[in-house]
DNA sequence: CAACAAACTTAGAATTATTCTAAATAAGAC
DNA sequence: GTCTTATTTAGAATAATTCTAAGTTTGTTG
């Protein structure tokens, strides 16, 4: 996929080489990469750069809103470039995570007995299980 | 809160005086603690025991759906003694964790656009944000 | 442009939750 | 009781992540 660099702001976030390369590497990586899939990804490019400016930019964007990080388990970390709200779905068959989106109106307090005045920061949905093929 | 030996049951697996002494510190500590606070909670027990031992008895109870792993962030695993489907909330004011209810008869399906014949083996829902003292 | 301060990157060390290993113990089967 | 297998254990090992302190880049201000 080609991303040109005018997709690659974030605003309020300063685009440095190495951000706007992770940024990059995100988006031509949908597969949900860990920090150091992304490394080894970026060592055969232009801008190689150490796993701890990795872990630094990743840092960053997901601070900004617009990298997610998704939780499985003890598994190491992995990224997410679709920062819009959705659920994750870990097929155990395959070890691949897919994307699911929240279906159109729907809300949350639909599902879950929520205390009146909670402020929601941040929702995390993480299934788990198999697509039969 | 007083937990019989009655109450430390779980179909299928076999209960030794360890698993039976985390499953009821386990009980006992609602507040959804790790591993290494529930070693701590038992040393002064009359059933001391290994951190190894710790993580195995929890492992073996997690396999067997009595009890449930609460990931958030990169934060130690926390272990949750309500084995019925529920989601967290991570108070980010008080660091504190607590139980979501679903909503009567409401349905995953509902909320999320899940592919057809998808089977779903685990669940997790978690949350962050602030709840208005 | 030159000088400065602040932000960022870096390599490598440090941390730490968790898992592994190999030996000791316990428990159910015969 | 003896055998076999599962469990527990202490301590070592692992590995993802964070930290540290030094070097570099960037933007700013005169």
């Amino acid at each position: 996929m080609k991303v040109t660099d005018r997709q690659l702001q974030v605003p309020g976030l300063r685009m440095t080489k190495q951000r706007k390369e992770v940024y990059r590497a995100l988006m031509e990586n949908q597969d949900h990469p860990s920090a150091s899939e992304l490394f080894d990804y970026m060592q055969n490019s232009e801008q190689p750069m150490s796993l701890a400016t990795v872990y630094n930019c990743l840092e960053a964007l997901v601070e900004h809103g617009a990298v997610k990080q998704v939780n499985i388990d003890r598994e190491p970390t992995r990224y997410c470039q679709n920062s819009t709200p959705h659920g994750h779905f870990h097929d155990q068959a395959t070890g691949t995570i897919h994307d699911i989106n929240f279906k159109q109106g729907a809300q949350l307090s639909d599902l879950l007995d929520l205390p009146e005045g909670t402020d929601i920061t941040n929702l995390e949905i993480t299934l788990k299980g198999t697509i039969p093929s």
